[in-house]
DNA sequence: ACACAATATTTGTTGTAAACAAATAATGTC
DNA sequence: GACATTATTTGTTTACAACAAATATTGTGT
């Protein structure tokens, strides 16, 4: 999603610059999970698991926890379950949802594939912006939700 | 590609604003593309041929145009011209390499397309940032490229 | 001129994910 | 008990990414 839009225009400029920045972030977050085989999105899925365990989350709950929905939660979930990395089982008070909690494997793949992808931001973002920056970055950004 | 990676930690945060704030904006731009039956990344190939319009570039060209190399620029290529939004020719001087230029229909799609793109964003980034911050966000993403 | 390396693009293959509609099943409500 | 609502799954299609391998053309050294 690398976007080449109307450079000249101020506002699409930065438009372009976040864009740009996210690819590049993407990139990295991907590279760094690699070696575990599995993809941003899924590495989200597993997180969102992870904060609630040993708790469990229905497909909506991870829906949600997404920020961003994705019409196809049950088959990132199905190639989650297939790997043993999530375990999914009826739930018992409302059998229409999924109870859906994330196992020791997936704790494992969390656990070395976050100082991997930490470590691969880190070379990426040192050096280039100091502390007062990056906060005022994110108080800017913070406003650009939707 | 939303993240969910360690909040607590202060650059992550950072990191996690601009995976969002990129997120939204791409879902924006290509909602703006549907009614055209483009994709963002097909956009951006057109965008880069309209530049050098009525000149053509190679393959090469295109891949290095995109600041973020796709493995997979001729099949991008094919659907492109598959639907005439380009013109593919064997360079004569080279014949390793390929003439790629836009055409009419091609230009046509940009020229409607990007105001679409301009006015979905337009909505989005107004009210929320001030012309100095935006500018402020501009000089500091523009660090974070590699 | 010939062998061989380098360049430019294409193809094959496989897998992930997005988009959208439709189906299924369980629950809630009047 | 009929019917709407909710939660998840399935079907289908298409785009794109990753990676290796193939093809064809050109450049280079001897």
């Amino acid at each position: 999603m690398i976007s080449v839009l109307a450079k000249d225009i101020p506002y699409m400029k930065m438009v372009v610059a976040i864009l740009h920045a996210g690819n590049i972030i993407d990139h990295k977050v991907s590279k760094a999970l690699k070696e575990f085989e599995i993809t941003h999105i899924q590495f989200n899925i597993l997180r969102i698991l992870e904060e609630v365990h040993p708790k469990n989350l229905s497909v909506g709950d991870i829906l949600t926890g997404l920020l961003f929905p994705t019409s196809d939660v049950t088959r990132l979930l199905d190639r989650l379950e297939k790997r043993e990395l999530i375990f999914r089982s009826l739930c018992p008070d409302n059998r229409r949802k999924m109870d859906i909690s994330i196992t020791d494997k997936g704790l494992k793949v969390i656990a070395l594939s976050l100082p991997k992808i930490e470590e691969e931001l880190d070379g990426y973002y040192k050096n280039r912006v100091t502390e007062e920056e990056r906060d005022r970055l994110l108080e800017i950004l913070k406003r650009l939700k939707d």
